[in-house]
DNA sequence: AAACTCGTCCCTCACGTCAGGGTTGGTTGC
DNA sequence: GCAACCAACCCTGACGTGAGGGACGAGTTT
């Protein structure tokens, strides 16, 4: 059996103590299990180019760092505010541009802001949606109440 | 032209005294525009058995009374909810028949009991949701801030 | 004639699911 | 000391799903 096998059950997997001593690099199920995303959905944001693994073992498995995981964790964030994976993208892209402090940051800045309105757009939005259900689920709460 | 034109803007349906006569049909379109709802989704409810048109005009026109408007009413109040169609259908139906007050009511009480688990489960979902959105939203707000 | 509607078909998005096969690395048998 | 084996893990590829969107050519209403 492989070391994995001792982090794969409820083994702790801490800092660098006994699982991944910082620096290695890990596999797509340590990576799923970490950030709560299935297989398949970091497989299908590769081929969205949202996020490509580090490197690949000999045997063609996908092998992820750290970065990658804080990356899928932003991407994580993001998903309430309902971006498409392609807006998420270039969103990220955007960050590490404008920390990269490149030249123009005028037209990234400008971008970001976009992408900022569109956020508050969606969480009023996400307001709206979350007082309907609320309403909802009080009338469904009255209605129980009527037949009892 | 149909009467339509003159409701098809901001002109307000109001009870009956110009709009549609009260009693009558509408078709499709005005359907729409009293929902908000497409017609493509109005007809993909019908596909589903959601909200069936009280009847058909000669040429085969969908004709629609007061009371599927108020059916797809509640339907767009349940969609946040995050319920299936069929789920939705299936809601619909329990109401009905709970107001039907016919014989075994338990059963569907249970059922009810159960719907309003599933939404209050949903609407704390929803918060949730909400406040990840609005973590992300301050964190684009301090970026801005941050390369101004 | 203009506006409206019909049914049919294909498209989208973010994955889920299934099938069939390959890899990894420790343990056995020789 | 090394091949075989095993379980757990992973691969690609293809098709399915849910809730509609959009376009089309033809028919209907007014």
């Amino acid at each position: 059996m492989r070391g994995a096998s001792a982090a794969r059950h409820p083994v702790a997997y801490e800092g660098g103590v006994t699982g991944t001593p910082r620096g290695e690099l890990m596999q797509i199920g340590q990576v799923a299990e970490r950030t709560g995303l299935s297989l398949r959905t970091i497989r299908f944001y590769e081929e969205n180019g949202l996020v490509i693994p580090t490197a690949r073992s000999e045997g063609g498995f996908r092998l992820y760092s750290e970065n990658e995981v804080a990356r899928l964790e932003v991407i994580k964030r993001m998903k309430p505010l309902g971006f498409s994976l392609e807006e998420m993208q270039e969103l990220l892209t955007l960050l590490a541009d404008l920390n990269a402090a490149t030249g123009d940051r005028e037209q990234l800045v400008d971008r970001l802001r976009m992408f900022h309105e569109a956020a508050t757009a969606r969480v009023t939005a996400l307001k709206k949606e979350l007082a309907v259900a609320e309403g909802f689920a009080t009338t469904l709460a009255e209605r129980l109440d009527a037949s009892r």
